[in-house]
DNA sequence: TCTGGGGTCCTAGGACCC
DNA sequence: TCTGGGGTCCTAGGACCC
């Protein structure tokens, strides 16, 4: 599947997380590159120790993303990134710039490719009350048609709409959530301390489908190995293992199993992943296999 | 659109205990 | 035993994001 296409190619219709096989019947010219992960992780350091060098708090946000917080006027700021990240990699970037986090975040989708665009909570009414639910960071497919459901399409609708009975549908700290965004409210801060991961995971979906247990338990434990390893290294103990498991007709099932106490012995987390692996049964064809570990 | 891989957080139900 | 109410832990699944 493709991972991100670049503009050019969005022309087309291409984008990630659509399959190869579509990708090349939309753009037949279309060149298509493997993930050199590497390059990215190499790329992404060199651009987060730009903006570390040049703003007062910086929040890591996967590879390509970051949150800045400054006291400086934000569009100088903006300016100053842009040119020193493309001075220092070469590379171009986009900046939103809002209140909090969340206009941010969505600023920075009206600023591509390589622009900056300011929302804050003057200008939200205007630019977003008007759009869909979906166009918030967090509401995705599922969510907005539930929401449109309940009669609401826009977000201005979602942010007039009452905590207590979208928390009747989505749940309790969910629904006041919802409103939130509609609002453009968003009390989280940025924050420099680097996260540490609650969980690891691998999974592999096979070539073909799969029909002999073996081959099965044989992939989870070689996983759970590798998992296993990293939490010895990384002085991190497993709390619980997952076993996941896709039937063939895209059917996915878990099965988790939590350790006695938490360990980083590779004994006690593979005996783990094999109870749970022994809930399945493995009756069906198999397309993919992952086991994931929870940090105590 | 016949659907990768790696994460996070939330929800709901059941078991168990007082 | 046809039963209250509250809390915690565990499990399974869902939704979303990059």
């Amino acid at each position: 599947m493709i991972s991100t296409a670049n503009y050019e190619a969005r022309r087309y219709g291409l984008h990630s997380g659509m399959p190869l096989r579509t990708a090349l019947r939309k753009c037949p010219g279309a060149v298509f590159l493997p993930v050199d992960r590497e390059a990215y992780e190499h790329a992404s350091r060199d651009v987060m120790e730009v903006l570390r060098a040049i703003t007062d708090a910086l929040e890591v946000w996967g590879w390509d993303e970051a949150f800045v917080e400054t006291n400086d006027q934000p569009e100088v700021v903006a300016r100053a990134i842009q040119s020193a990240v493309s001075n220092k990699t070469g590379l171009s970037c986009s900046v939103g710039i809002g209140d909090n986090k969340l206009q941010a975040k969505i600023a920075s989708g009206f600023a591509k490719p390589a622009g900056i665009y300011r929302l804050t909570a003057r200008e939200w009414p205007e630019v977003m009350g008007g759009r869909r639910t979906e166009e918030l960071w967090g509401i995705g497919r599922k969510s907005a048609r539930k929401l449109s459901e309940l009669g609401i399409d826009k977000v201005s609708e979602l942010a007039a709409a009452d905590e207590e009975r979208l928390s009747l549908s989505f749940g309790p700290r969910t629904g006041p959530w919802l409103v939130a965004l509609g609002r453009g409210v968003d009390h989280s801060r940025v924050s420099s301390v680097p996260r540490r991961a609650r969980s690891r995971s691998l999974e592999l979906t096979f070539d073909e489908d799969v029909e002999d247990p073996h081959v099965i338990s044989a992939e989870v434990t070689r996983m759970t190995s590798r998992l296993a390893e990293h939490s010895m290294s990384s002085d991190r103990p497993v709390s619980s293992v997952t076993v996941k498991i896709r039937f063939a007709p895209f059917v996915t099932r878990t099965r988790i199993r939590r350790l006695p106490e938490p360990s980083i012995e590779v004994e006690a987390i593979l005996e783990a992943a094999i109870v749970a692996l022994g809930r399945f049964e493995l009756d069906r064809p198999v397309r993919l296999v992952g086991v994931k570990v929870d940090f105590g």
